[in-house]
DNA sequence: CGGCATCCTCCATGATACTG
DNA sequence: CAGTATCATGGAGGATGCCG
């Protein structure tokens, strides 16, 4: 194993969570479990149905997600994390984590500018 | 402190390493230190001297990399990570071997699906 | 050398309507 | 209920030329 590949794989792991709602559908798996299609629309009321559909399918291609569909009627449709996907949970953990911490430290620095203001 | 925030903050952290060029760009400057701005293009052959001014730009706004200008003529120029910049390292190594893992995961996929693949 | 100013392209996201 | 199918759009990213 190199240390310094030739390149930087973060833009792999990077590809798996970007876009306006994957982080958020991903939470919200994490956190609350098993979700009906619905349900995650009523938990995120400003995605689209399309960009829902989008994601999640998206997600289940990259195996982060499992989507089961009961035969019923009315039709049934469950997501849930994969059991690959729960690798992806310190990852998610860390960022929120930093992403934190760095509202922390952007809530600093808007004051040091107030307060700093004498420097040139 | 909340277990659930409101909102998840991943995306914070996320807005502050997302583009094409940015993790790049950091992992050149965290492995390889300070660089000026015509070395960095040179690392990234692909990237356009605007789309590196305004990420290198945008990355100084966030704090996250230092930039110098030496008053010369030529003009010299160089780019570093900041100290708050350094915070980010942990979670960019995180995600790096998470995508490395990611690729092994993909390629053991591949050979399934071929073994698998009775089908059509 | 290290930029900035324009103009352009394409893709992620969105709005809306329809359906098994 | 859980989707597809179209069409529209804004913004990230790119190409190119000029500048102190």
């Amino acid at each position: 194993m190199e240390k310094h590949p030739q390149h930087c794989q973060v833009v792999v792991a990077l590809d798996m969570i970007v876009g306006k709602w994957k982080p958020i559908i991903l939470q919200h798996l994490i956190i609350g479990g098993t979700k009906r299609f619905n349900e995650l629309r009523r938990l995120m009321p400003d995605i689209t149905q399309r960009m829902l559909t989008l994601n999640l399918r998206e997600l289940e291609e990259q195996d982060i997600i499992e989507r089961v569909v009961y035969p019923e009627v009315p039709p049934r449709v469950e997501y849930s994390i994969s059991e690959y996907g729960k690798s992806l949970e310190p990852l998610l953990d860390s960022m929120h984590e930093w992403g934190m911490a760095h509202l922390e430290h952007m809530k600093k620095k808007e004051k040091e500018l107030g307060a700093d203001d004498k420097s040139s």
